[in-house]
Order: structure tokens, then sequence, then C-alpha cells
DNA sequence: CCGTATCCTCTGTGATACTG
DNA sequence: CAGTATCACAGAGGATACGG
């Protein structure tokens, strides 16, 4: 029956229309946003890092800027950093064991560019009507 | 031997250093940084939307930013844009074929938000040392 | 209903200089 | 080497009003 089928899609829709406010996904923003944060993690997946380590490999990050994203991670557990007490002074800066468990976070991330990046090299070179559809009336 | 086992172990790490700087993840934060496109694709990864009903769903969300991010959106072609020439007019946003691909990243960072949420609820109930270290000199 | 146009705020970010 | 302390600023984001 028309209005029966109708009324139910309309019914499912009301209900997926009350979508709770997802605070995973904005737990996760509060980790992960920030400029370089991503960029930080990356290089720290692959091994621990110094400071300067960080600083040369990441392009573009400032001092202050490092240092600032550095706490934050910390704060949040992602990361660690240990102190050697040594002259001249070493830091290393590492993923915390919860940290680990970003990795697979990240590489999802990089794989996802990856396929995007040859997307848009493909789609350079043929003309692209962008998306933007007028239904029929 | 030691001495040799440190040397390969140094020359490892050299080579890990010069990562390249990884074009896949700037190529990913340049689609998805914004304040409020990981909430909108959580959104349109469940079902197709129309401006007012993201505008309700995603709370605190200005008029002027949702239009913003959402051209931000379709122009990456992650999301499409359909007019139905209808009074009152009806707009719908939905998830391009590439957008799709884009489900399995918001998933995982849902999933790994989640945990971390989980996880900081633990940490609030004991008292906590926060990963700063001092290694024995 | 679905926007665009303005104007304004404020946070994140960057540059520079100085310390343990 | 590995930071902290200031100052300054662009640009993302927000508020408001108007238009198709």
């Amino acid at each position: 029956m028309y209005s029966m089928e109708k009324m139910t899609e309309e019914l499912c829709k009301e209900h997926a229309k009350l979508t709770e406010p997802p605070p995973e996904i904005e737990a996760t923003l509060a980790v992960l946003s920030g400029k370089w944060k991503i960029l930080i993690l990356w290089q720290l997946m692959r091994r621990e890092c110094r400071f300067n380590e960080l600083r040369r490999a990441i392009k573009g990050v400032s001092q202050h800027m490092l240092t600032t994203q550095l706490r934050d991670l910390e704060r949040h557990g992602i990361i660690t950093r240990t102190i050697f007490p040594e002259v001249p002074p070493r830091v290393e800066y590492a993923l915390s064991e919860h940290g680990e468990s970003l990795k697979n976070v990240i590489r999802t991330l990089a794989t996802w560019g990856h396929t995007h990046l040859r997307r848009q090299q493909a789609a350079t070179s043929r003309p692209v009507t962008r998306g933007r559809k007028v239904a029929a009336g």
C-alpha cells in the first residue's frame, strides 16, 4: 500500500533525524584539531623523536607552535615526553600506549588522502560538472 | 656485537628521519578541516539531508558557516547538492560516490573517539601521573 | 526554505627575543 | 638543545539583515 510504505519511510526518517549529537566525534576532534597535530603524530608513528627532529621534519612549524601542540597531545595522554638529564639536554617524544591506538586512525586518513589525490589528478585532465544538480520538475 | 647492532639501529633511524612530507595527509586535512565538516558528513552518512535539517541536527552551527562548509565539501566533490524546483524550495545534500569513501574514515574517527571517552572516564576516577617522565641519569 | 552580503570578534598561529 | 615570554595579526568563525 502506497501511503503505508510512505508513512513507514517517513517515520524511519523522523527517527533517523533525531541523531544524537556524536560526542565520540567531538572527543576525537578535541584531540586532533590543530594545524600540526596530525603531522606530529604521523612522525611519532614511525618512531620516537626529539624536539628539533620534529621541527626539521615538519616543514613550516614554528618552535612556539610545536611546543604548544606537543603539550596539548601530552595533556590528552596521546604522547609521552621523556627528559634525559644530559648535557646538552635531550627530550624524546613518543606515542603513549593510548596514542598507539591512533595509528589506525592516521593510517586511515593517509589512505583516503592517497586515493583522493589520485582522483584529483584524474579529474584535472577531463572537464567536470561539479555535482550541482537540478532535479526535474 | 654491540657496536654493530648500535650502528645498524642508528642507520635505520637516520633513514627513518628523512620522512618525506606526507601529501596524502595534507590532502585529507584540506578536505576535512573546518569546524563543522566532520559533523556534516556524519549526518550525511546516515542519509541525505535538507539544509535546515542539518542546521537543526548540528547544534550551534550558524547559517553562514553551514553554507560555507557545504560549499567547500561540494567543491571538493565530496557531497552533491540537488535543487528541487518546488515551492517552497527544497535542496537535498548527499554524499557523492566519492564521498561514500569517507564513511570509513568518519567511522574510524568515531570509533577511536568512543574508546578515548571510555578511557577518560576511567582516568578521572583514579589519580594520574600524566606521562611526564624523567629518565634515570 | 535556502540562501548571500556585511560587518565584527576572537582564537589560533606566527615572529622575535630571551633562558636553563 | 629545548624550550618560555611577548606581541601582533590573518583569517576562521559568528551575528545580523536582506533577497530569490
